[in-house]
DNA sequence: CCCTAAGTTCAAAAAATATTGAACAAAGGG
DNA sequence: CCCTTTGTTCAATATTTTTTGAACTTAGGG
């Protein structure tokens, strides 16, 4: 069997442009090209491809597409194309392509880690204020960790109507 | 004259906490450690500091101080502490701390000018499209490229009330 | 069971980014 | 004016991140 999808050898002028834009959209999100070039290689493919496919179109490593489809996966922005095929071994991925799945797996894998871990910092800040003695000083400290605190809180709170907002 | 503000030689554990707590921070928005550490350093300083106070507290060279407070001032993150010294050539920063500013800064430094450049990538990618021969292909490609254009409106419609639900 | 095709892992190499520091401007003060 | 102090620039260096590819696992097929 040489080729089950419609893909061909190389990668037309659109598929190339395409491309492109993902390795310039994923960059703003501080993932790596590699990560960009596939998802926009899923993304104008009419039918679903497999790792192989990857290495061939966007000529890149096994090593690369095995690990930029375990994080595109992460981030629920690709799935494997199930059944269908059914008889075969080779597993083919399809991109996800509303806004809001997106959007919700990169807050979900990138962002709540981050205000997560941040917490237990804040609780920690909060304890070196304490230890300050001059009053003064310590009460600078306190307020400036509670505006900290208060950004987070407001991440947080803000996060899930983002995520909203853009499914419409 | 030594020191015309209250900062020692050397940073006190709360300060070494914060500094590393933003250069975390940072990170996650792409931005490079030495902002985060000139930024933390200020955010938790009782008076306006001088690029100098960053070289010896932060232990950086001159030029990323010089880089990190030109990017900071950019961002709007960070301002001169105007006349009240008055009589001095050296310029001392005091931080911006309120969180719709800083986001502000962030989304018009470095979100809206992708945007914006994305806007003319998605006019060739139409551009592209429109090339291809096999009717059926065309709009496929067609219909997944007014999906991007449509996402990147929404994100452009969702920006400005992040920034106000933050301003809260 | 063995063999092959499919996928994963991870140390090493390559590429991209950030930092340094020395040379350069600019701005007062005397 | 010149000298000193402050700040900027940018090529070279250091660091971090990404990619590669060869060795390794796994899952069927026969």
């Amino acid at each position: 069997m040489s080729r089950p999808c419609g893909s061909t050898q190389k990668l037309d002028v659109l598929g190339r442009q395409v491309v492109d834009f993902f390795v310039d959209g994923v960059r703003v999100l501080g993932l790596p090209p590699s990560v960009g070039q596939i998802y926009g290689l899923l993304f104008i493919s009419r039918s679903p491809l497999s790792l192989d496919d990857f290495v061939q179109l966007l000529q890149i490593s096994k090593g690369s597409a095995s690990q930029g489809l375990r994080m595109l996966k992460g981030l629920g922005a690709v799935r494997e194309a199930d059944g269908l095929n059914g008889v075969e071994r080779r597993i083919y991925y399809e991109p996800a392509v509303e806004l809001k799945r997106l959007v919700g797996g990169f807050i979900r894998e990138q962002i709540r880690p981050h205000l997560d871990s941040g917490k237990s910092k804040i609780t920690r800040l909060y304890r070196s204020a304490e230890q300050i003695e001059n009053p003064s000083e310590r009460e600078f400290a306190t307020e400036r960790i509670e505006r900290i605190d208060h950004w987070m809180r407001s991440s947080s709170r803000v996060l899930p109507i983002v995520q909203k907002l853009l499914g419409e």
